[in-house]
DNA sequence: CGCCGCTCAGTTACCGATATCAAAAATCAT
DNA sequence: ATGATTTTTGATATCGGTAACTGAGCGGCG
């Protein structure tokens, strides 16, 4: 910035101020150094503008799987938002570890982000303390938390499980089997399965263990889910695969074993994964907002980091059920 | 950091070196000043470190876009390793634009990061400049380029796509259709059609332009070049789709119409999808390897970084055939 | 015993920008 | 034309660390 101040004869102060405001700055000026800026190369150092400013334009992301697709249109939308505002994104996977997070986020605080969109709504206490102490803005993304550390975009798993099940229940299925990722581990999980248990409640159903499963994630997870309940002590006419692309591989063992669906047994999955409506039958889900949980959670920050906007903030986004050939 | 040196009775040079290179003090004054740490609550400003130190842990990755499951594979490669390495990862996608791919490095370069990954393997020549200038090593990802910007990390896909094409005319096959992405906005799929050309020629195939084809990606996109080539007016005995999803659309398709697969046309993908061993039939493709891809160009660019290493380098990552029953 | 070399901690000068305050120049009102 | 007001520019301190050098303390060596 010196050669630059130089070249354009005024101080970097001046400099300063062209790049930043131009408004601040005489047109001549202005002129100048946009010339010397152009005849030196000169990048501009953020790290010395955050620093002196204590402003920085990053934002600390943490997903607990950078791979899964889900997640990958929520940053999507994130990333879409902060270009247009000219924020940069720093990203870390937890691996579905409060630890990790735990590290990601401090790594992040270090880094003096300005805010932070963390999907998991369950965090170590050393993370949230820290979190607070900093007081940066913090938008959390994988469920509607009753008590969210600061604000929450997204929509109730629990309400859309239910509504699901329900929907199930009205078609007239009576055995409705329902898969899951494991719950210890997942509040997403955890809220599902309470939607589903609700959703029997409600529908006069008798709740049956013997139709509720944990399994990982994968399509092969799925068949195998699919076989296991089909086999078991109760058979069921419905199954509701409440996540990740559990019901893609159940769908697709149907296929190979040439079972009719919904004849056999009726499918129904939680997220619209495109391939979900390209499958034969094409197959029921929920479709939920993911690419504008991240426009909103962007866009909720920027409003808090810019001052237009103070204080908690739940927005729930709502989801949709797509009903297909499957149930 | 003041607060932390006055409590723990050390000059604030103590207080960096016992944090950044432990063995420098005495076992004594270590102590202290974790006790201080933890007693202050004190977070480091690595703005500050980096600036001072012209050293940053910031690793800054361009991608065509964030919500492509291929890449996604890419991005937790490298994420993966730079967390091992107690690096960051900043992201930004270019939505397929060189344009505003420059604009993503610039902003990498202004916040001084220290080390690029970018997937593309075209730039601008201002890109290209500002990265010269900076001197910050670079990994490029597309594929293996013959004039890399400085270090290549990636699969050949010319040999890749040659490799399937001669694989499909050693089983027989004489009408082989090729379907892939728009050549031109797309280096990779340049080197994908050459290859298919390449082998046609090697395996004394005639190359019949009405059996090669351009689409955009996605499912709808697969089954609709599927449909034009069965009606065209040459009709394929196999079709190679070399690229994104467009294979598994088409798969669908076939499903959906009840045609036999190979037995109406055989079908080979370019991308080791999960999906693809699921469906009915399994499909052929090849498996490329992303995952390392990511974990590679990471590794080789700390090494760059730290220090290991110096000079252009050229990693060949391979690909390897999946012979499944669609083929 | 004194010099050398080593370890450990402190002093000082930056890194490259911006905040703040003050001065100079330009504009306006009377 | 003169003082008041506004706009434009500059000088200086500072953000929170690290580099580089300095000096103190200590044991080993000839």
């Amino acid at each position: 910035m010196r050669d630059v101040a130089r070249m354009a004869q005024v101080s970097t102060m001046t400099v300063s101020r062209a790049l930043t405001d131009p408004a601040k700055v005489s047109p001549d000026v202005r002129a100048r150094v946009a010339e010397a800026v152009r005849a030196v190369g000169y990048v501009p150092n953020k790290l010395a503008g955050s620093l002196s400013s204590s402003r920085s334009r990053i934002i600390g992301l943490v997903v607990p799987s950078i791979e899964n697709s889900l997640f990958a249109s929520t940053v999507q939308g994130i990333s879409d938002v902060l270009r247009r505002h000219d924020h940069q994104l720093m990203i870390a996977d937890s691996g579905y570890s409060m630890e990790a997070e735990e590290a990601a986020i401090r790594a992040f605080l270090e880094q003096r982000v300005a805010g932070l969109i963390l999907h998991d709504t369950t965090h170590t206490p050393a993370a949230v303390e820290m979190i607070r102490r900093s007081g940066v803005p913090v938008v959390e993304n994988g469920t509607l938390v009753p008590d969210p550390l600061d604000m929450v975009v997204s929509y109730s798993n629990q309400d859309a499980s239910r509504a699901m099940t329900l929907h199930l229940a009205r078609l007239g299925y009576r055995r409705i089997g329902f898969v899951s990722l494991h719950a210890a581990t997942n509040a997403r999980s955890r809220d599902r399965q309470l939607g589903y248990r609700a959703a029997l409640e409600e529908a006069g159903l008798p709740f049956e263990p013997a139709l509720m499963l944990e399994m990982p994630g994968g399509l092969a997870s799925g068949a195998e889910a699919l076989l296991r309940l089909m086999e078991g002590p109760v058979v069921p006419d419905a199954i509701f695969f409440a996540g990740d692309v559990l019901a893609m591989g159940a769908s697709l063992e149907c296929a190979r074993r040439g079972w009719p669906v919904p004849g056999k047994v009726a499918i129904a999955a939680f997220d619209n994964f495109d391939l979900l409506g390209h499958l034969v039958p094409p197959v029921t889900t929920l479709k939920l907002p993911r690419l504008e949980i991240g426009r909103r959670s962007a866009e909720v920050l920027l409003d808090r980091i810019q001052g237009r906007a103070s204080g908690p903030l739940a927005v729930d986004l709502r989801f949709e059920i797509i009903h297909r050939a499957s149930t």
